[in-house]
DNA sequence: CATTCGTGGAA
DNA sequence: TTTCCAAGAAT
């Protein structure tokens, strides 16, 4: 079983990892929730100014448990994928009503939280209470798949054979292995990208297997490129957005406006209001209150 | 296991 | 211009 070099890792990460916000001391477990829930699918630089804001006006899970929803949807701006802050807002409830207001630390408490499933909740496991347990989440899966797998890309996923990869590649300590999947997250963000890796600055090179085999292309079955153009997707985001930047009010006329086709706009506004992310009242749509 | 769910930057 | 994809979760 080919291994990570975890003592280049963590020297390369002391020296090249960035100085988020949330990696500092004294960093909560709420604020660590919080900016990876924001940062699910969503690039971190885009996250870091809405994390900033967000816990200047709701510090903690009582004071967002507490707010109007619509003040959460616009609060969440351009993030994307916004029912993640509906989640985040149900998130604050649990954890008030049912753990004191206190972050849960175990794994399977944090994933009985809304919103947060099997990355979120062992980041936050680790991340923010210094737990060893596997933290798995694309940049990982690509990392290890190239170091160790000798692939240019992770196959697809699979949170059972993922985590019990990543968990034999863990070192031993609690505090080495919760550096460790910061390091690896961090080469994976920085160094071994998706796009154009940059395995001269890789600190695992000496015994990287696909750098080894030559950096061989990737041979697997070629991932369905996500059209996305004219899709619900596209037309639930530019609704979203009339409520979000006006007054959080819009009639059939305005929303027409940015989708003629009666079909998909009727389509994506019923799935925005099953959603909870916007309330009809006669011919009026609006953020929730 | 496969789909759906926003948004924007970079190659 | 088009394509890819970014700290995933829910269904």
């Amino acid at each position: 079983m080919t291994s990570v070099d975890t003592s280049a890792l963590l020297s390369w990460f002391d020296r090249a990892g960035r100085p988020l916000p949330w990696r500092g001391p004294g960093v909560g477990a709420w604020e660590i929730l919080l900016c990876e829930v924001m940062s699910q699918q969503t690039p971190v630089a885009r996250v870091e100014p809405v994390w900033r804001a967000w816990l200047e006006r709701w510090p903690g899970p009582a004071e967002l448990a507490a707010a109007p929803a619509a003040d959460v949807i616009r609060m969440w701006g351009k993030l994307g994928y916004p029912r993640r802050a509906l989640r985040l807002q149900e998130c604050a409830l649990v954890v008030v009503d049912r753990h004191d207001g206190e972050v849960p630390t175990d794994v399977e408490a944090l994933l009985a939280l809304p919103g947060v499933g099997d990355y979120t909740a062992r980041a936050v496991a680790c991340f923010a209470h210094g737990q060893r347990v596997p933290v798995v989440d694309t940049n990982v899966r690509r990392v290890v798949a190239r170091a160790v797998g000798g692939a240019a890309k992770a196959g697809p996923p699979s949170t059972r054979r993922d985590l019990a990869e990543v968990d034999a590649l863990l070192p031993s300590g609690r505090e080495r292995a919760v550096a460790f999947s910061v390091a690896l997250m961090e080469l994976g963000a920085l160094v071994c990208t998706a796009r154009v890796p940059r395995c001269d600055d890789c600190p695992l090179a000496s015994s990287c297997a696909w750098l080894a085999a030559g950096r061989p292309e990737w041979d697997g079955p070629r991932r369905r490129t996500q059209t996305f153009a004219g899709t619900d997707r596209q037309v639930r985001g530019l609704l979203l957005d009339v409520l979000r930047d006006g007054d959080g009010t819009a009639d059939r006329d305005r929303l027409a406006a940015v989708w003629p086709d009666p079909v998909q706009r009727g389509r994506a506004l019923d799935s925005l209001v099953a959603d909870g992310l916007m309330v009809r009242t006669g011919d009026v749509y609006s953020l929730p209150g």
